[in-house]
DNA sequence: GTGAAAGCGCTAACAA
DNA sequence: TTGTTAGCGCTTTCAC
């Protein structure tokens, strides 16, 4: 009697048909005759009868679930796009198993296994780089990838994001264009294809433009922490900087409230644009100058790509995405 | 040809042994023969065999799996919660389907449904009022559901969460002690148990042992948003306000934001102490003193009492769990 | 220590 | 329009 629960068979036998015919009512086949479709309904009332998906996706090879990778749930810039992948994932009518990989190549190839293992029906990728090995893995599993927010420096999966490239270098252009003459790039790991490759290309592309030599004492390596920026003055200071690009919002709040609380005067000193435009920028004081990112689209676009890809509708589907940047000015510029 | 997988009567075949064989081997279960085991392991490295997870479902009736109801995992509060809930799963083999309800009960309702649909061993509940037509659905389902930082004013199920009534007692008798004399409580909407029932007894209980009368006209209902908090200070002003415990953080660093904007010197004409603790209380200035909560232990806390119960090990636990909350004092107070 | 076989609850041909 | 019947890939008695 322990949670016995009521099965297809047991609609067929109370209503009088067959299970073919439950499923076909469940399923909305409209192959049933409207009478027999109604009765069945009313016993699936009576019964409270709920389809088991697990059966389902046994029978069909389908689970209507995806999987989706993430660093961390705990990061709003990834949140937000979780956000944007839930509610098209519902919409659909898919679920989501979320996974925590803190970036980690062990975990995400762990992850991913064991999302392969649970059938997912596909899954998004969020994460700062994508190593050789999930790669691969990746392309043997047959099963459709989507990474959101992210980069694949190879152009191998489809991927939904801004062109950072363009995006930084207007935001150091903006800088440029106030006078300021020594502009630091403040980011995570330059081993993250998102920064080392083109946010830095964005940053030396904007130099370039403006006559103004590359300096490596202007660039600024850490990871992306609040904290991490808000030891970050005394550097920034020491290099004679008067503006700054950071990627990361959260480090931008620490390297801003270093800053100022170290006695600079911002922006009439020293201007920042951040890169994210997540809520943190308009908690801190002044507010931060950003780069916006419709962050929950590309989550939402992720989403909807991989929804055709597991639909084999996805031959016209471009490998790269790119959603529009914007940028705001705030209280961190002038 | 179409995504051919190999199953398990493959690697038996393949190992000369019974699928059952292979079973017990897959499942460390110890009646094997040592030979025997290594054989089939080699066979399953070969074929690169991954079991799968939703026949084995189907079989034993555990799916590994378990639901996580999240208002907005957007929300710093509730997303670390969700990080302890995630580690803690990953650490006992589970995987989390995790799902927004916006705090809707229409949408808690039919997330809950599919989640039973789709044979979760457990659910996680995180939510600001247990409707009592979801409370129905969670007795009849009779699958193990635990409230993590969430509260059951009718204590009917197991939860987790720190003694609010006393934190806020504790926060407000701290501001008064420090002289203010009109303190206000600042929450999002009432009909919360944890805002009307709890927090505010707390309130009340710190205002009657100073001997101070329960003044209506300082208590401010709003929803929980950054926004809502920084529209808040002429009216908090009006009301002759000299301090506030202000129940959610986005909304305390809204209110403090929008009192410094309009010139109030804080804490030296008002003080202020928010009730989560999360990093937001330090990216604004001053910073915030806070009533500290484990959010991240809450979160494992409630995942390891979950599996508790689907290992049916729950004889010996209690249904309320309370943590411990702390306090810190930030810039926000004299 | 190992194998045979009966399901788990459903879908999907194929017949009728 | 409806029913019959194989599976889907695995676990789990029950024999041996």
């Amino acid at each position: 009697m322990e949670k016995q629960s009521i099965t297809i068979y047991d609609v067929a036998k109370k209503a009088g048909v067959s299970m073919a015919t439950v499923s076909r009512v469940v399923n909305g086949n409209p192959n049933v005759k409207p009478g027999t479709r109604k009765k069945v309904m009313e016993v699936i009332d009576e019964l409270d009868y709920r389809p088991n998906a697990v059966a389902r996706g046994l029978a069909s090879k389908k689970t209507t679930t995806v999987g989706v990778i993430i660093p961390d749930v705990t990061n709003v810039y990834f949140s937000s796009l979780a956000r944007g992948i839930d509610d098209v994932a519902t919409m659909y009518k898919y679920n989501i198993i979320l996974a925590n990989s803190d970036g980690n190549e062990e975990k995400e190839i762990q992850v991913f296994n064991t999302l392969l293992a649970k059938q997912v029906d596909g899954i998004i990728y969020m994460g700062t780089h994508l190593t050789e090995k999930l790669r691969e893995q990746i392309k043997r599993s047959k099963t459709p990838v989507v990474l959101a927010g992210s980069i694949d420096h190879k152009n191998e999966f489809v991927s939904v994001h801004v062109d950072y490239v363009k995006a930084v270098k207007e935001a150091v252009n903006n800088l440029l264009a106030h006078g300021d003459k020594r502009v630091a790039f403040v980011s995570g790991p330059l081993n993250y294809p998102i920064n080392g490759e083109y946010r830095l290309k964005g940053y030396k592309e904007a130099l370039d433009e403006n006559g103004i030599e590359f300096d490596q004492d202007l660039v600024f390596e850490t990871n992306d922490s609040y904290r991490a920026g808000e030891t970050l003055w005394p550097a920034l200071s020491a290099a004679h900087a008067d503006a700054a690009f950071v990627a990361d919002d959260e480090l931008a709040t620490g390297v801003l409230n270093g800053a100022v609380d170290a006695g600079a005067q911002i922006p009439a000193e020293f201007e920042m644009i951040t890169g994210n435009d997540s809520k943190l920028t308009q908690i801190v004081r002044p507010k931060l100058s950003s780069i916006t990112q419709p962050l929950y689209d590309i989550g939402a676009v992720a989403m909807r790509c991989l929804t055709k890809m597991m639909n084999k509708e996805d031959e016209d589907l471009d490998k790269t995405i790119e959603l529009q940047y914007g940028f705001i000015k705030r209280g961190s510029t002038r």
